[in-house]
DNA sequence: AGACATGAAACTTTCATTGTTACGTGAGTG
DNA sequence: CACTCACGTAACAATGAAAGTTTCATGTCT
C-alpha cells in the first residue's frame, strides 16, 4: 500500500452516515469502503475516543454519529485516525554525530515542520460538512445518478 | 524503512564533496552515509542527469561536483532523486464511482496539492550553499570537534 | 439460550524503499 | 596486453508500515 488511507476513508464514512445511513454496523461500513469489518473498527475506535462517533454492542448495535458534521474539522479526523506522519520524505529519525548531517536534517526538519503546521491549519479550517456539500453539488450536477454504489446500501 | 531518505542523503553528500573531499568514489560516499555503493550510484545517477555532479569511470575516477552549491536548490535535489511522493497521507490513487468518495478525494487532493506547491517553492528558495553555511556555523560553535566522523575520511 | 455486534490480540499479506549480489563496460597502469 | 579500478545496470533479498484476516472474548437484545 502506498499511502495512508485512513483519513480519506473515515471522511467518506462520516458523510455517508450523516447523509444516508444513520446507524451502521462495521460490516456495512466495510462494504462502503471495500474493506474488512476489523479494519473499520480499528479506525472508528479513534473517532469514538474523540467523541465523533459512538458505538453500541449487541443486537441492533453499530456505529452512529455523535456530533454534527459542521463541528468536525478535517484536522479532527486526522488526529482521530492516529495523526500518521504527513510526509513521505525527510531525514532519518535518529540523530547523527556528523555536523553536516545535523545541519541538513535541521534545515529539512524546520522546512517540513513549517509546511506541516500550515497544512494542519488548512485541515482545521475545513469542516466535514463543507465536504458533504461538495458531494451534494456533484450529485445535483450529475443528474442524480446513484451516488453511493455499494451493494446492499441501506439508504438506496 | 519509514521515510524516503534520498533527498536528505544527497544533500549530505553534496556538502561533504564541496567542503571536504572533492572527488569521491561511490564506495567512499557510501561510507559517509552508511550505505552501499550501489545505492549511492542509483541516487547519484539522478544528480548527474541534472548536471549537478559528473562521474568518471576507471582508475582515479569517481564523482565530482559539476556546479557551485549556490546554484543548486533543495528543489533541484528533490527532483534529481526522482521527486518521490511528498505526502504519506491522501486518497487512494484510482478514482471511485461513489460521488461521496469523489468529493472527499477532490478536497483532499486539492488541499495537498496546494501544500505541495508551497513546500516545493520553499525548497526552490533554499540553496545547498545556505545549508553548507549552516554546517559551518555549527562547526564554529562546536569548538571544532571533528565534523565528519566516518572512517577513512579523505578530508580528515 | 442463541443471534448479533463490538473489542482486541495475533498473524498474514502487500508495497515501496533500501540493501545486496553479480556481471558488464570503460579507463588508466605496469 | 593483462590487470585493476570504478561506474552502469539488472536481478533479487531484507525491511518496515499499512492493510487484510482469523480468532476469541464481551456485551446486548430477542
Amino acid at each position: 500500500m502506498a499511502r495512508d488511507l485512513r483519513m480519506s476513508r473515515m471522511l467518506h464514512v462520516l458523510i455517508h452516515m450523516d447523509r444516508h445511513v444513520g446507524r451502521a454496523t462495521s460490516e456495512q461500513i466495510a462494504q462502503m469502503i471495500s474493506t474488512n469489518a476489523v479494519v473499520v473498527r480499528r479506525m472508528m475506535a479513534g473517532l469514538r475516543e474523540r467523541g465523533i462517533v459512538s458505538s453500541e454492542k449487541g443486537h441492533g448495535g453499530g456505529w452512529q454519529l455523535a456530533c454534527p458534521l459542521a463541528e468536525i474539522s478535517l484536522r479532527d479526523v486526522y488526529e482521530a485516525v492516529g495523526h500518521p506522519p504527513l510526509f513521505n520524505i525527510g531525514p532519518q529519525a535518529d540523530p547523527s554525530p556528523c555536523l553536516v548531517e545535523q545541519a541538513v536534517d535541521a534545515r529539512l526538519d524546520a522546512t517540513l515542520a513549517e509546511a506541516e503546521a500550515r497544512l494542519l491549519a488548512q485541515f482545521a479550517a475545513i469542516t466535514v460538512e463543507e465536504v458533504a456539500q461538495d458531494f451534494e453539488r456533484r450529485f445535483e450536477e450529475s443528474g442524480h445518478t446513484v451516488p453511493f454504489p455499494w451493494h446492499g446500501a441501506t439508504g438506496e
